[in-house]
DNA sequence: TGATAATCTGTAAGCGCTTACGGAGATGTC
DNA sequence: GACATCTCCGTAAGCGCTTACAGATTATCA
């Protein structure tokens, strides 16, 4: 690195190393019919300049970014976060970069944003919890741009994606409660809008009918997995006159708001009331009692979709497919036999 | 967005115009001295084509690629997150994209990748808690590319950056709980190769002189802003012999440690043990009892961070200055008066 | 040994854009 | 009315790279 402002190009690398452009991008895309002495050769001279591809020129050139482009719709919560992790650990052994959008922003024009993604500044899109997507996605398929949906509503609609086992894992949270002995179990859902929320919900219904519990509407109430909603829905179902003995959580968040509720009403968790969460969220582990809960494999969600989509950018033609991980019934403190 | 594979270019949007690719060029870029009518004709044939500019050619022609870089060593904390939706607010706002990276990744070419970065990839960099950053920043300097180090250790020391008041912040923690009657107060560190851990545990040290108290080695245990070395951090502080009525955490992860320890050991908080954590993360508020914590403003450290380096791209000779935010003292149950 | 194929390397064109530069017409000045 | 001065817009060059294409070597085989 020891020009001072006007970086080394590839004919700068050419000249040092005695051939022509045109071979040194050939060392660079490690292609055939480059003899090693010369390969060598260039390589030495790359070194020495202390040599960086403009990636921008590349991809002008040729076609390919090497940037995954990130459609997420929040940034802030750990759900996120893990994700975000899970696809930078996949990323990490490759070349390509990460270019983040959240949809937050620009929500007025996305499809002209999303166009601009895709003409040249990415390769392929990863879109994580897409509210509605199908604006785009028209685009991207008639367009044949590499795409993969993470935590989408309608797994297995033609669309490649990644998702979680989310019916089985409310189902695991309320047999649970059932095999604890508890009958009379309340469910904070989430937003419903959202195919994972109705999974879950669907899940829990599909335990107790499997023990012949009758459906009681007033158990059910409608959250939007944020705590507001929480707090309001679960002081709803901790006021009912038949007192329930357990309530799902559609997500950790969720919990916690039940657990304010509980504390207030002097209801001690879990002598007097079970509680079951979903993500597992680190703050699960945290709280006291610590949260019993549905864990989302997310790293691996974040992972598996990268490396779902790398294989697609590589060869556009392959056949769709659909990845649910499983999720996993952790028991802590939040949970236990009905008294 | 008629076309079907081939984007329009800026030429077929002058074809499409009557006028030549130049004067589209000069719309696009506000330029002066274009005929209102020529601009509006160029507007209407840039919507009718669903043009969109390809940033790679323009960044390659222009030497600006709108695009910020992101330097982060964690992804998944909500610490990260909370300053990851911060700069995406500052950015919003703006034609600039952010591409992350974060440096798990590559470490063994860390400067060679700092050198990718700023060939051309984006216009100015965000190091955000950078571990090392001496071995590029360097580097960075010479060559005069903007970027702004967010919560960095050394404020002040020539380097445009962005923080918080860490001393300030300790001094809060320990003399809420000096008015409240404690004198003997223990601290876990945070990793104390980090600037915000010195400075938090300065406060403290701040505090207890002020009160006239005399420090004492025993009740200042290391620990790395992670739960485990915390864990056993509580543990020792709390086996203590002469018990002590009160504890500092660097961070609310730690301060999560000591309540698990108090727990286990039956101690109550804020009866026996009160307790003030830093940073005010999401769970801060969920924990039961909630944490008395020093809030940190990460949401806006990130704006505030995003906002100046977009200054200094454009106005690379600005003088340098550095931005220190105030944290606040957010009283919750987990602290309280001396018994 | 000469023809053929395989290997290696250089030249040229072009990706989509920005930005001098210069020319043409409109406007102003004395 | 002649000249300078704006305003507007088109032409040309070039950003750093990839990728045909073709030319120059070398290996292979009858």
């Amino acid at each position: 690195m020891n020009q001072d402002d006007t970086a080394a190009t590839i004919f700068d690398v050419a000249r040092e190393a005695g051939v022509s452009y045109a071979t040194v991008s050939r060392v660079m895309n490690n292609r055939a019919y480059v003899k090693p002495e010369t390969r060598v050769a260039v390589q030495a001279a790359m070194a020495k300049l202390g040599y960086v591809v403009n990636q921008q020129a590349r991809s002008l050139a040729g076609g390919r970014s090497r940037v995954v482009g990130l459609l997420a719709s929040e940034l802030a919560t750990g759900y996120m976060g893990s994700i975000l992790r899970g696809i930078d650990d996949a990323l990490a052994a490759t070349e390509y970069d990460l270019v983040l959008y959240s949809t937050r922003r620009r929500t007025t024009r996305e499809a002209a944003y999303v166009a601009s993604l895709t003409r040249g500044m990415s390769d392929g899109l990863l879109l994580v919890l897409p509210r509605n997507p199908e604006a785009y996605l028209q685009s991207l398929r008639q367009r044949r741009f590499p795409y993969v949906l993470v935590d989408h509503q309608g797994i297995s609609e033609g669309d490649p994606a990644v998702g979680a086992t989310n019916r089985q894992g409310g189902y695991d949270a309320a047999r649970h409660l059932l095999e604890q002995g508890h009958r009379r179990i309340g469910i904070i859902t989430g937003d419903m809008t959202l195919g994972c929320a109705v999974d879950r919900l669907n899940g829990y219904r599909d335990a107790l009918a499997e023990f012949g519990i009758a459906e009681d509407p007033q158990l059910i109430v409608e959250g939007d997995f944020l705590q507001p909603a929480a707090y309001v829905g679960a002081q709803h179902l901790l006021a009912l006159p038949e007192r329930l003995t357990a309530i799902v959580a559609a997500n950790d968040v969720s919990a916690f708001a039940v657990l304010d509720v509980a504390r207030e009403r002097g209801l001690r968790v879990p002598d007097d009331l079970s509680l079951v969460g979903f993500d597992d969220i680190p703050a699960a582990a945290m709280v006291v009692p610590h949260l019993t809960t549905v864990r989302q494999p997310l790293l691996q969600m974040g992972a598996a979709a990268t490396t779902m989509l790398l294989e697609r950018i590589e060869q556009p033609d392959l056949p769709v497919t659909c990845l649910e991980l499983p999720t996993e019934l952790i028991v802590r403190g939040s949970s236990g036999p009905l008294a």
